[in-house]
Parts: C-alpha cells; structure tokens; sequence
DNA sequence: TTAGATGCAAATGGTTTGCATGCGT
DNA sequence: ACGCATGCAAACCATTTGCATCTAA
C-alpha cells in the first residue's frame, strides 16, 4: 500500500480554479483581490474586498469570524458581526476558504483550502498547520453509495503541566 | 520510519484503568454498572445508572446528549436534559467516554476511550468508527512547551449524487 | 433599474451555570 | 446529617435567518 500524503481529498472543485485565483488566493494585493472574488463569481463589494485584504493579502491564515470582526473593528472599519459570518460562509462556499471545527463548538476558516492536517492549541484557542504534513498510510474507503467529503485531522495541544 | 497504529494517543489515564473498568465499560450489566461508576469514583445514582444501561450494556455507542435524552423518554424515565449533559460531561471526565466533536457544532459521545478515527455522515448525521483502523505513518511530535492530548480523524461521507 | 448584497435584531441550537431541593452514604 | 447530585430555568455562545434597505452592474 503506497504512503498517501493527507491532501489528496478536498471538498472544493479543485479543477475549476481560474489561475488568477491559484495564485491570488494565497497573498493578494488589494486589487487584484477583486480579481479574486470576481473569478469566485461573488461581486466585489466593499465588504467582501476589506474581508478578502484581511484574509488573503499576507500568507495562509486562520482565522474565526469573532477575530476578524476584530481586526475589522481596530481598523475603524465598520461591519456587522453578522455580515462577516454571512461572508466567510460565502468564501467558503465559493472554494476561497475551508471551514474547520476546531473543539466542536467553533469553527475556524483557513485560507488554506487544500486538505491538511492541524495543530490545535486549547488554552490558547489558536490553530495552526503541522509543518511537516503528517501522513496516512491507509485512507479508508467510503462506505458504499457515500463519498469522502472532507477528511478533518486535528491534533490537540496541551501546555505541558511543568513546562 | 515505523507505521504507528492510530490509537497509540489517549486523553484518558489509561494506566489507572482498573480491571472492573475495563471490564465492563464495554457491557456491563445493570448490577455491575454500579461497580462500574464506583471504580470511576463517582457516587453510583439513580440517574447516573440509568444512563450508564443506556450506554454501557451493549456494545460500543456513539451518541449525542439529545439521542441519549430521547432514549430516556422512550423508555418512560425522566431526567433533565441538562443532567444528561451534566452527566455525560462526569463521565468524560472520569475516562468512562470520549468527546468528539464531529461537525463543529455538536458532540457526540464514544464509550470506545481509545483514540481511533471516524466516519461523520452528515446527512444523517451519524457518527461511526472506521472498521479498519486508518493508519498514520507519521505522527507529528507536539510543538515545544506543549503536549499531545488529542488526536481527532474525522472523515466526513455524504450521499453519492446518483447513488 | 434591478438582482443581489447588507445590516441589524431576533431567532436558533447546542451546551453550561446558578441555586434551591433531593438523595446516597 | 452531610455533602455531593439533581433539576430546572435561564444564561450563554456561536451561528443563522428574515426582512427592510442599499448598492454594484
């Protein structure tokens, strides 16, 4: 059985990704972010353009929608709680963003739409990449009429108690 | 570099496992649920073995609080369903289940302790252990300061569209 | 102009908490 | 009796929805 490395299933439609928004959709410069959501097939409207700066203008992220409505309140910008959800789910939707439920009551998005495996910190409520992408030795096959959708490896993190 | 079974983590101590214990957090009958729930230091209650029947007489469950909630009123017994909670969250703690949170919005609650991986599907909203056991070549070593304390495989199925 | 997007408040759903009452030892 | 356990309602938190208003094409 060959060693398959963990991104080999995604939920997106890898296939229709334009090449704008490959090369976009990691660090995108505020115009060309309205390239990005227009090859997604969403308007570029203000909102969406301040959310995709924060989202997309630097490396991978990952973010909750609480803490970009933060960054979104420190940066004097205004914008309903409710409208950065509504937003992220439609980032989601379109392929910009994966949706990852880190302990079951939270959801982070990750710009980082391939499938791969996290760090999750409890105490600090952070998520972050495993580096060196863990590998599965055997992928399951989904069981008959079902297909794999999304396959979640989250590994939690605890502070070390004398460290 | 050697292929590690999935369930070499646990959240659980397991070393403090006693026989009883493992003995029956598989099937354990009414009279020795009680056993069960004194070995796991918690005062053996009407309505704690109520819902350890529920959980522990057959074999291995994945259920929800509601779940849990609607076999209680099925069965004519009443118990808030913030006791179930309450409850379910007692025996966690006492290494008697595992949490797992399958779509990020709700939990489901194993009474296999061990670390092993699962399907969700979501349609159905269902959760059920992977028969055999996904493997990892590869387990990621904890960030410095940190320690493993979880590790959560969730492969998430949904209907094939024509099937 | 018009389809689609926003904004807010209110609803929702899962889960937890506070506190008076009840029960196991 | 004593102290932990229960039960309920109400609180809580993340998220979604309904609907009137606004705006990009």
């Amino acid at each position: 059985m060959d060693a398959l490395p963990a991104n080999i299933l995604t939920d997106e439609p890898a296939e229709v990704l334009s090449d704008v928004r490959r090369e976009l959709s990691g660090s995108a410069s505020r115009a060309s972010c309205e390239a990005l959501l227009r090859s997604a097939g969403l308007k570029p409207t203000r909102q969406r353009i301040m959310l995709g700066d924060l989202l997309f203008s630097g490396g991978h992220r990952h973010v909750t929608a609480e803490q970009l409505y933060g960054e979104i309140l420190e940066a004097n910008m205004h914008l309903s709680l409710a409208t950065v959800y509504n937003t992220l789910n439609q980032f989601t939707e379109a392929g910009l963003l994966r949706r990852i439920g880190a302990d079951g009551n939270k959801s982070f998005f990750d710009t980082n739409t391939s499938v791969h495996p996290h760090f999750y910190i409890e105490d600090e409520d952070i998520l972050i990449d495993i580096p060196e992408g863990l590998v599965f030795q055997h992928v399951p096959a989904a069981l008959p009429g079902y297909e794999l959708s999304r396959l979640d490896v989250i590994v939690h993190l605890r502070r070390k108690p004398g460290g």
